[in-house]
Parts: C-alpha cells; sequence; structure tokens
DNA sequence: TTGGATAAATTGACACTGTCAATATTGACT
DNA sequence: AGTCAATATTGACAGTGTCAATTTATCCAA
C-alpha cells in the first residue's frame, strides 16, 4: 500500500485531482468550483479545503499534474523515436501542440494565470524539467549557427501562441483549410530549414 | 452634437466602458464586476444591465475598444515611417508587442475567451481589419520565396506566444536578463535574415 | 478494551457575485 | 400639461469561496 489511506475517505487528495481533472476536461475549468469538485468526490461543500486551502492551490496542483504528463510523454517522445540533438527542440513542439489539440481544456487551463500559481515552487520544478530537462541541454551538438536561447524561446513562443490563438478562433478556423498540425508542420520545416543545418 | 446625451445620466454607455478600462488598467479584469464599475460611473448596481445586457458583452465591447487602440496604433506606425511591404509585418508584431507590454493588463484581458466573445461581430470586423487590412495586402510585393499565409501565422504566433508566456513567467522573468523587447527584436532580425530578401 | 488525542469531514453562516422582476423617475414630444 | 417610452433604482434570488464551530472517525497509548 503506497497509497498512504486518509481516514475518512482514503485518499481524498488525489480524488480531489482526478475531479479536478476531469470536469475540466467535461465542461472547461469553468465549471471546476469547489462545491462541483466536492460532489463529485462524494463530500461535503466544505471537505475540499482540507487539502487544498484554496481553490487555486486545488488548480495549481492540478495544473502540475497536467504539466508532469506533457513531460513524460517528452521523454517517452525522446526515448521512442532516434533523433538528432538539433531535431530535439521541434520534437518538444510537436508533443506540446499534439497535447493540445487533444486536450484543448487542460492546454488552455494550465495557462490561466489568474488561476494557477505559476510561482509555485512544484509547478516551477515540472517546468522547468520540459523547458531545461530536454530542450536546452547539449547546446554543442545543435548544429546551427544561431543563438541557441534565441531559437528556444522562439520555436516556443511559435507553437505555444499558434496553439493559443488557433483555440481563440483566429486564422483557420475562420477561413483556412489546414488543419493545426498541418500548419504546425509547414512552419516547423521552414524553421528546420532556415536555421538547423540538416547534414 | 455627436454625442447622443442618454436620458438620465448623459451617454452612461460610454461611461462603462472608460470605467471598464480603467478598472482593468488598476487591478486587472478581476476587478471588473459589475457592480465595480456601476460603483465606479456613479450609478446603482443593476444599471449596467441597461446598456449591456450581460458582463459578456460589457467585456466584450471594451476588447472591441482595445482592439481598435491597437489597429490606430498600427495604422498610425504604417503611415509615419515609409517601409518596403515586405517589412509591414514585422511592423504590426512590433506594434502588437510594445502594446502588450505598455499595458500588459489590457493585452491579457483581450484574449480572455472565457470573458470575451470573440465570434462577435463587431470584435471580428475589428480583429479582420487588423490581421488582413495591413499584414496580408499585397502579396505581390512581398519580396520571399515562401508561403505567405504560412509567414504570417508565424509572426503572428510567435510575437502573441513570447508575450503570452513571458508575461506568465516564462523567459526572461526567470533567469534571462534580456528585457522583452530585446528578445523579440532578435528573434524579428533572425525571420527576417531567414525568410525576406533584402535586397 | 478503553480512552483520549487528533486528523478529517460536516454543518451553518457570511459576504460577494451576476442577473432578474417590479417599481420609480426622467426627459422628449404632442 | 400630460402621456409615454427610455432609463435608473430597489429588492430579491441562487450560486460562489471560505470561515468558525461542531461532529465524526481513526490511531495509539494505557
Amino acid at each position: 500500500m503506497g497509497q498512504k489511506k486518509s481516514f475518512h475517505h482514503g485518499d481524498l487528495k488525489r480524488a480531489l485531482l482526478d475531479a479536478t481533472l476531469e470536469l475540466i476536461d467535461a465542461e472547461t475549468v469553468a465549471g471546476v468550483t469547489i462545491r462541483a469538485v466536492a460532489k463529485a468526490t462524494g463530500v461535503s461543500h466544505a471537505a475540499p479545503i482540507n487539502h487544498y486551502s484554496d481553490r487555486r492551490q486545488l488548480l495549481t496542483a492540478a495544473a502540475n499534474v497536467v504539466f508532469r504528463e506533457v513531460v513524460e510523454l517528452t521523454r517517452l517522445r525522446m526515448e521512442t523515436s532516434e533523433q538528432p540533438v538539433r531535431e530535439r527542440l521541434i520534437t518538444i513542439a510537436c508533443v506540446l501542440s499534439e497535447y493540445a489539440f487533444e486536450h484543448p481544456n487542460r492546454y488552455e487551463f494550465i495557462w490561466r494565470s489568474d488561476l494557477v500559481d505559476h510561482e509555485n515552487a512544484d509547478l516551477l520544478t515540472t517546468m522547468n524539467t520540459l523547458y531545461y530537462g530536454y530542450g536546452n541541454q547539449d547546446e554543442g551538438a545543435l548544429d546551427t549557427d544561431y543563438d541557441h536561447d534565441t531559437l528556444a524561446v522562439m520555436i516556443w513562443s511559435m507553437v505555444h501562441g499558434y496553439v493559443d490563438l488557433r483555440m481563440k478562433g483566429m486564422f483557420e478556423e475562420r477561413q483556412d483549410s489546414k488543419t493545426g498540425q498541418d500548419r504546425l508542420s509547414a512552419m516547423m520545416d521552414l524553421l528546420r530549414d532556415a536555421f538547423f543545418k540538416t547534414r
């Protein structure tokens, strides 16, 4: 029993997180009221406050779960497909965008800084794992003449910005026929050709 | 008088918008409760509903004001500085990022699709003016071998994504010393060199 | 086995929110 | 002067986060 069972409920803390994520998927984070989470978990309306002192703290913990999921997906992709170091930045970008299109509510949620405390220590650790753990290592082997930091920030910004704007109705949904992934692929191809030596 | 004075207050509709924007600047959009706006305008708590049936409608109208402001700034920049057509996309990007760093609360607000109706007809008109009115005209004179749409989406995404992520604490605020504008300039330079013929 | 002691959960309350229905007020026009 | 529609006020309601007081359940020592 690695699970340290709580007294009355049995790991209510974890159950609250699960309910939160389910609500986010089902009806966006707007549906995540403390009372709704409590009801979904079968406890009284004020019970969650014993485990998360705030709505903000609950949501921050939930965001951490999501970020960790992305980290894990990234790690898997890194391991399975052998790829040149120079492709890593782009691989991360792909993982992130795929996750975003697959779980739009979660993606929108994790960047809601009015709801999530992005300064939270645990969350920072996870985010740093994603940002520095994969994309910014082995600078020497990057095979580019350009400033590595600038390239990294550029790719991150492009992916996040595209996903974010598209979810908000700009670009494709208005007139273009390209899917989000196609458009992103085209952009990534341009970047690869322009900034990375391919042989 | 172009002002169509309302009955009791005197253009309360406009006054509500002004109060809304002031509140956004002062304490983020979270401070914009209908009741706070009403109080700031000196009317009773339910008065605003005569002019905006919803909080969402009020905020959508406010977002429209902000977008129009950006459009106007862009128009001015286009007129004052004579520049090759190929630079227009980048000019728009600069105007947008400057506005964002100068009015962070407003910039964050206009993209809050949980609060703003981005499908609203008036707002769409304004947004299209910005996106198609300047950046995507005169394709022939763009001086690039690359797909114009992809380039346009790329630049928009990069600017928005960078601004958005930076406001949420990624990048510079964590360790880097570059200011937001410097970092963006570096990215724009890379793009210019890579994708546009400079002579 | 039996009591605390303590963690966890419940209950009831509060202030604040958006929004509605009913009412009152204002100003323009006949 | 008097009517009427536009506009503003008042009072109410349900839903929210959160707190204080209380009750319940579990563990551990005697």
